[in-house]
DNA sequence: ATTTGCATACGAAAACTTTCGTAGAAGACT
DNA sequence: AGTCTTCTACGAAAGTTTTCGTATGCAAAT
């Protein structure tokens, strides 16, 4: 049943990035991590926080006065969705052309190329 | 000078995707591709195409009472921007996550694999 | 030349997102 | 208790994107 498209916005998706890295956090440590690029105002991120909670982006327990936020979609999921969507959206459903765009602009060192390389054996092993 | 940030938004990356595949067209044809998969309407298209003009995201002649409208930004760049972005956004700026995620999913025939595998192979034997 | 049909231009409404001011609740401190 | 600080809730404004109605222009056909 988890399998609904999500959509996140841009805001959500900074919120859920600092949620993926810090683990369950609240609203001020979001928003320091946040504001850590840009300005941004506490009630803000709390709006959007609120909103995201409603939309089921993420869950909350009460802690005190405090609410800690976790992520409630995983960073998997999202990473999945996003990429399938780049796939579509501007790579023509090409996965080739996408990881080798990828590859061509200096995004990965040798090793984690030698790494890419033995994944890829693996994957050539034991597949259909 | 064709160095800004393109962000183009989702209707426009709609757009944008008819004109690259399908080289310069009119608003009909555009809006008859995208019309293939969700309801539009005709002067949506039509508004939608006269801001990426205005933006700068298309250029277009005019052929009698048409016009024609050609993608002004190139497939390549939109690539490269929209994948650094979605890098930066959910993989934590790994490109090795990246790639495997996206090999990992069965998007990619054996073929596909064997090609990357070489062009990997290639990217090293030069110098980064 | 007039009519017809399709195309563009314009503007405003609707929908969605982001921002923040203000109010009020709840714990901490004295 | 009374005050201070910090957090949440709420709502409205501002900004952005999408949608479409209506007016107008232009060319082809009659």
């Amino acid at each position: 049943m988890s399998k609904q498209k999500i959509k996140p916005t841009e805001a959500e998706l900074e919120v859920l990035q600092v949620l993926w890295n810090k683990g369950p956090s609240t609203v001020k440590i979001v928003n320091e991590k946040i504001g850590e690029n840009k300005t941004v105002g506490y009630t803000t991120t709390l709006k959007i926080m609120q909103i995201m909670a409603e939309k089921g982006l993420v869950s909350r327990i009460k802690d005190g006065r405090n609410h800690i936020y976790s992520a409630a979609v995983a960073q998997n999921t999202a990473q999945q969705q996003l990429l399938d969507k780049l796939l579509n959206g501007v790579f023509g459903g090409s996965a080739k052309k996408l990881v080798m765009q990828t590859l061509g602009s200096n995004k990965a060192t040798k090793e984690e190329l030698e790494e890419i390389k033995n994944y890829i054996e693996k994957l050539e092993g034991g597949e259909s």
